[in-house]
DNA sequence: CTAATTTTAGTGTCATAACACGTTAAATTA
DNA sequence: TAATTTAACGTGTTATGACACTAAAATTAG
């Protein structure tokens, strides 16, 4: 019980069930978010820049508000603006007002950046079936409930 | 299914079961470092530092060379040594060389730093034990194994 | 219909993180 | 034993993140 997260730690006992369930989701987390990062510096991405253009992805050709994307973010960002800034240097996005409501700083995928995904989609795919490898159909379902359990008392 | 998720990520759908999984282990990592962080700042301490601090306590009175102290990390930071720079400045650690081995630089806990975590634990304690609402005890165990498959084919 | 409040973005500043390089000491090899 | 390689730290620089503040537009209250 346990024995891998000892490994990976160096420790040799944990305070409570409680505290090792926790350490496991942040160390899992660390795995797949380093393997992921790892990917997408490949194409000249950070991370909170792929999950911007990917939230973009989603409804393009229509664009986002910006308090839209932070909201749809894995991680909100409280800086989403300069990392916006980025991505329009890049030429990957591009900004326009909203004519409702001018408060809007509206911002949508290119082409370019949707090239960039689905050039990209390959390995992120692969990334996540290597899950697969370790885990079969049925527990990937129970872990997926288990975790939502964790968070869910907290979204409305 | 998975509706959870969705109501947090504002998405209707998924990819793929495995794009489900890892972006569960995301947001509820998110979930979990977030409220730790929150906890933490009170005691005017960053994720990073308390986590240097913990490692720490676990060797006193002894000390750790900087290099064990980030692979016992959660999340191994490349700037420890930045990192102890605050907290020395803070007087939570002092830093001493090994005789054997010249080349490290031992950090250790001090009595203040050791007072400084216990203060803290009652609150980091509350928070694990957060958990515990929502899982039950195989629950608990049923996760941490699964969490443990993910990345385990990894850990030597 | 006006005034106060709320929402949304952007900017300036400071702290932290990431990355590459240089230095020293230990370990290994010739 | 000398030369080379590896390991461990620290530092300088650049990039990114966090936070507070300002401005503008929309919404709500009176």
């Amino acid at each position: 019980m346990g024995d891998i997260l000892k490994k990976w730690l160096k420790q040799t006992k944990f305070e409570s069930l409680d505290q090792e369930v926790a350490l496991n989701v942040f160390v899992t987390s660390y795995f797949l978010r380093t393997k992921h990062d790892e990917v997408m510096s490949k194409y000249g991405l950070t991370l909170p820049q792929y999950n911007v253009l990917r939230i973009l992805k989603g409804v393009y050709p229509n664009g986002h508000p910006r308090c839209d994307i932070i909201s749809r973010m894995i991680e909100p960002a409280p800086d989403v603006t300069r990392i916006i800034d980025r991505l329009m240097k890049d030429k990957l996005v591009e900004r326009f007002n909203s004519t409702e409501d001018k408060r809007l700083s509206m911002t949508r995928i290119t082409e370019k950046g949707i090239k960039l995904l689905d050039k990209a989609h390959p390995e992120v795919h692969a990334l996540e079936n290597y899950i697969s490898s370790t885990l079969s159909n049925t527990e990937k379902k129970t872990l997926s409930d288990l975790l939502e359990k964790i968070y869910g008392s907290e979204v409305k």
